[in-house]
Order: structure tokens, then sequence, then C-alpha cells
DNA sequence: CCGAAGACACATA
DNA sequence: TATGTGTCTTCGG
């Protein structure tokens, strides 16, 4: 079996279901970061803090590295190691899931595969918005 | 280098 | 609701 983004394939595919059913990883897993140029290793590391059953928002990261909102999301969306390091607890300040690449689908389509994974890590929804408790301010 | 483009935030009408 | 402006990083010419 291969080996896939330093774990064995085998690994690395059963952690994705888990994080995809909402559960807790079996261990933390180290991805190598080389790639990433240091700014979006900054914000990276603060995502990694999120809680789970949280969100935070670009404004708030942005603020604990001192950037700017519009950098971050630049830096979100680039993430190469998407589930693993969890972009999906990031969204806008209206508490809405955002503009994220998969909100381009036409909607009857549309997977929406970021609510789905933030309602089964225990975010609470009230239509279109999480509810303001689950706001998470990074430290 | 310079300009344009973002998974944004905030102000103002 | 809907433009318009501010701000910061990346990427392409």
């Amino acid at each position: 079996m291969g080996e896939h983004r330093g774990m064995s394939e085998h690994r690395y595919l059963e952690e994705m279901v888990r994080i995809f059913r909402g559960q807790e990883p079996h261990s933390r897993v180290r991805l190598g970061r080389e790639q990433n140029t240091s700014f979006q290793t900054r914000v990276y590391t603060v995502l990694d803090r999120i809680p789970r059953g949280r969100v935070t928002n670009y404004g708030l990261i942005a603020k604990a590295i001192d950037s700017g909102p519009r950098a971050v999301g630049q830096a979100v969306g680039s993430n190469p190691y998407p589930l693993f390091v969890p972009c999906h607890r990031v969204v806008p300040v209206d508490m809405t899931v955002g503009n994220y690449s998969m909100s381009r689908a036409p909607r009857h389509s549309r997977p929406d595969v970021k609510r789905r994974l933030l309602e089964r890590e225990g975010i609470p929804f009230q239509g279109e918005r999480i509810l303001p408790g689950a706001l998470w301010t990074p430290v």
C-alpha cells in the first residue's frame, strides 16, 4: 500500500472517513508543511487550535496574527490538508458558512459539505446561521 | 516591480 | 439589501 502525505494510504483514508463522520481522528497526524509560505503556516497554526464544536471567523484570525481578513481567507483557501487542518471551522463574521469553494455549485445540486461537517461536529445552526455561542476567539 | 484578485470586514444609505 | 472602501497576501505580466 502506498504512502500518502506521510502516513499509509490505509490509515489516511481511515482517518478521513472518521472526520467526515464528525468523529475525532484516532491520533494527531503530523503533516509536512514545507511548501507553505510562512504566512500560511501562521494561519494554519491557528486553525489547529480551533476546538471541535466551535468556529471562528477570518477577522479574528487576522487580529490574532496581525494581518487582514482577506489575506487569511486566501491562505485558508489554499489549505493543502483540508479536513486534517480544519478550515471548515472558519466562517464569515455573519456566521453563515460563507463562500467556500463548493458554494459555487448550482444551488439544487450543492453538496453543502462544509455545513454537514460542522453539523456533525455539533455546531448548532438556526436557518443559515450558526448560533453565536459556537464562536471561538483565538487566544 | 505593478496591478488585480480574493472562502473578508465595516461603513453608509 | 447593496454598493463602496480599507486592508493584506499571492500570483501573473
